[in-house]
DNA sequence: CGTCACATTGATGTCTGTCAAGAATCGTGG
DNA sequence: CCACGATTCTTGACAGACATCAATGTGACG
């Protein structure tokens, strides 16, 4: 664990841009001092809103917000959960009026920045504007695992394929264990994210259950092997773009409180 | 019709990026100068594969190209149809090996541009930037609006969603007319688009015909009531994020072959 | 003219949705 | 502390959407 980590915690976005950029310390410096947490937010919470134009940008610093579209006659669709040290709407301010919402899942605390900040941040330094570019199209790459994933897996490896995901991208902000992470998805929710209803939810779960290859307890996911559920839903790491493995280390979950 | 599209055939990234962003005459003529057609690619042929390190940026002139990601045993998910106009990766540099692949789906033609041509421009041009940004950001959000269409929509609305879709961005290029667009889609690849088998394409499409909302002869699609479509789907156009609407004009289409 | 991909249709099976009813959990207020 | 309602979670029976298997027809192309 090196030195990024060692204060009372951890910048998770520091800690992510570690797997797609090398940063110096006066890099992840400006970065701390532009990305503070500064707001904290109910559960269900509306960060941005459909038609909303943008006012700036906002990261999750921790907690877990998630993207969402209303189609058809009410029916949920959640686009992406949004972990510490991801972005909501980085690039908002181009497109205009937002096409969907994003949320608070759990409470969660937020920084909310001022594009002209990051503006002139990344025009200054190109190796963070590099760095921050990598952030949002991993999160556009994932997107398109999602497709894949809905489209031509089975409900059972699509959760199986969520959870890996979950469970990967926690370690990357030190915010899981090598085999468990927490996991404040309802049912309901996962419902929403791979487009099934609850009632099947529930059986799947139960189904993966028995075979061995998650436990669920008190909103936390354990998997006892891996390597086996991986190899169950065809889990591939490389559409999240990583640099480098996440250390094998049984980091610390949930997030580091511990004081040096 | 404008000034934009008098010429012999008009670069269609230029007809495109007037729906996104205000451009002069000066940039108009730097995107011409830089993207001109000069590859024309056989149907099937590849033009990116994963894990291929980016060589340079690649736009689509002519013809349609898709992306697509193979998942667990060979089953092809198509992620995305490149229509002219559309970059097939604008980014992929900051991202390094791609995990997806790129390929012709109809003959069609491409421009090649090395990275760092694009890298000048942008950097010398904020609004030239800006509207680049904006292309590959309307990218992601019609990602998004597929995500949510394969969770929430049934096979039909599916299909007919795609098909709103495909009409008003060809109708964004010239390639398009009001009712009616190529649609050199076999229903194989259909199939793939839309996470289901092609005999349930067959089928669906049977319905659809029958329900009088589309027609298709000879590789084009016929709407003959645009709003009766739209609103079978529930199609919204604010996921293309345009900034104005196209002309009613009954465009060319297929692609402008009239000289002056 | 044969081959091959595409397209269509029917019969049947499987996955997932719908409807219905309980049980468990949780936050809140008395 | 307990009661209460509200949300979750679970299970069963059934229905519908879509997949699979099979057969046939069509058209492009060598």
């Amino acid at each position: 664990m090196d030195a990024t980590v060692a204060h009372h915690r951890a910048n998770p976005l520091i800690l992510k841009l570690r797997y797609g950029a090398d940063l110096d310390a006066g890099d992840r410096a400006l970065l701390a001092d532009l990305f503070r947490a500064d707001r904290v937010l109910e559960p269900q919470q509306d960060i941005v809103r459909a038609g909303d134009r943008a006012t700036g940008v906002h990261l999750v610093i921790e907690g877990f917000a998630f993207r969402y579209k209303i189609v058809g006659d009410g029916q949920r669709q959640i686009l992406g959960l949004l972990l510490p040290g991801d972005f909501c709407d980085l690039q908002s301010v181009v497109l205009g009026p937002s096409d969907h919402y994003i949320a608070a899942l759990t409470a969660c605390t937020v920084a909310d920045v001022a594009q002209d900040r990051i503006d002139a941040l990344v025009f200054r330094d190109s190796r963070l504007a590099r760095a921050l570019w990598w952030a949002t199209l991993v999160d556009e790459s994932i997107l398109r695992e999602w497709l894949a994933s809905m489209g031509q897996r089975s409900a059972d490896k699509r959760i199986a394929h969520l959870f890996c995901e979950l469970l990967l991208r926690q370690q990357l902000v030190g915010a899981a264990g090598k085999r468990d992470c927490p996991l404040p998805l309802t049912q309901p929710m996962l419902a929403d994210i791979l487009g099934i209803t609850t009632i099947h939810v529930s059986r799947v779960l139960r189904d993966l259950r028995m075979a061995g290859l998650i436990q669920l307890k008190d909103r936390r996911l354990h998997v006892p092997d891996v390597r086996r559920l991986r190899n169950f839903c065809d889990f591939d790491t490389s559409y999240l773009h990583l640099v480098r493995e996440p250390d094998d280390q049984d980091a610390a979950s949930p997030p580091i409180r511990a004081r040096p």
